[in-house]
DNA sequence: CGATTCATTGATCGAGATCAAAATTGGTGG
DNA sequence: CCACCAATTTTGATCTCGATCAATGAATCG
């Protein structure tokens, strides 16, 4: 639970009494295998997803088989707020790692939100944030350009895992394909191709075998007119943990 | 108040309570001129705005200049529930047309999410709505055609219209230049000109100072592979009003 | 009315798409 | 460990949708 317990420290000042509320709601831990749905287009969910491990992406597909992913969804990350509503669900999440989910009942859920305030805190903060990155994903497909918009991916996806799960190196692992990337950047897996090979020759970042690595964030940075302020996110310090690690690990 | 009066009515079975309730916050009501912005990036917001009439668009500015607006607000749009978090705002909003506001209080629009039912789960709804448009404009301009792109708008903005003001008729009010549609599309004015004189002389629309008519709204909708559903709105049908009409022009 | 903003039209350009083939990677089973 | 197959990535050649640049035509408004 490392990650949404780092995620949930972001918002509020007792993200333990947070997770012991999950853990009384007595999720249901599952595993999924890579492409398998978790939620399905047309589905009305009655429960809420905390991503525990792996990732997962949420699309929405056309007749003729474009697809846009909407938004990238990384350990730590609550889905869909939405399921409270009731509603069919108007695109599907589909795991593309080996993942672990923990499935809260929303009813459950519900009363958590109103009996807690930092618990209803903290969702709505989820919810904030998410928004945000939604916004923001809106500004990269429309106004920039191929070159910035890869720019601004990576850095976007390598913030939140290092806020996730602390990593403190330049390195980003990312277990998708280029056609994952052009679906979400509304390109082309070959344009892709072609604009990371150009930003590994601009030195900028450097690939192999499923991993980025940053080489020169500040110039990324610029290129990409990436503003680390968006996500609202600040950087995790591990080396000053908030709380007792023993405390952290029994967290659900 | 009608326009959104007739949201409300959407989301729960007791629209009157929800408003009444709007109305015991005592809200500030506030003229709005065409260009005036309501928030501004970096600011912090201690009150939600509820959008009486006129348009407004959310929007980003990138340091060069180009523009990106996230979504258009019209008439009964509730914005920005960020504003419960504290946070800056990460982008603009500004009236497009003289507008009228009514400005509630953050805190006492959380304490009345508290003890209303009704209340909450119509702005539960709201958001969840926001979101689902948010999701929709990111498939757009990810990826359709500058053709599907703005069928597609003009559909969307239609049946908002329809659904907050209650118009019958296939008549859209575009209060907003192509410049904005532009921004708003991932494309340039010069562009979507063209592009709506193409889907004039296809006999799908009609353009006249101002206003855009719907001639073909089926082969409009195939065109731009328009699904009626993702609103999660009902079509508002007034030949049967929800309630006596006294009430609701007293309501605000 | 001028003056300014906005919309349209025309000519040309270019970023990214498309089509196709080769190279790399990853798994699977012998 | 290697041979084989499928999926992914890369590279090359060409095309196209929408951008850009520039001029002309409405509308709108003191």
């Amino acid at each position: 639970m490392q990650a949404f317990y780092n995620r949930v420290s972001q918002y509020v000042s007792t993200p333990d009494e947070v997770c012991d509320r999950i853990d009384r709601l007595r999720p249901r831990e599952t595993d999924i295998l890579p492409d398998e749905d978790i939620i399905r287009v047309g589905e009305v969910a009655s429960q809420l997803f905390i991503l525990r491990e792996g990732w997962a992406v949420r699309y929405r597909t056309l007749e003729d088989g474009r697809r846009q992913i909407v938004n990238f969804m990384l350990p730590g990350d609550i889905f869909d707020l939405q399921a409270l509503s009731g509603l069919e669900a108007d695109h599907t999440v589909t795991a593309v790692t080996r993942s672990r989910i923990l499935e809260v009942d929303a009813m459950a859920f519900v009363e958590a939100l109103k009996s807690s305030g930092p618990f209803a805190s903290a969702f709505w903060w989820a919810a904030v944030q998410e928004e945000s990155i939604l916004r923001e994903q809106i500004v990269r497909v429309g106004r920039r350009s191929a070159r910035e918009r890869i720019a601004h991916l990576l850095l976007e996806l390598h913030r939140r895992l290092t806020c996730a799960l602390g990593g403190k190196d330049n390195n980003l692992v990312l277990p998708v394909t280029r056609s994952d990337l052009a679906d979400a950047l509304g390109l082309t897996p070959v344009h892709v191709s072609r604009t990371m090979s150009w930003l590994q020759s601009a030195r900028l970042i450097e690939q192999k075998r499923g991993v980025v690595s940053i080489m020169d964030r500040d110039r990324l940075s610029r290129l990409a007119h990436f503003d680390d302020a968006y996500l609202h996110l600040r950087k995790l310090d591990l080396s000053f943990p908030p709380q007792d690690p023993d405390r952290i690990r029994r967290v659900i």
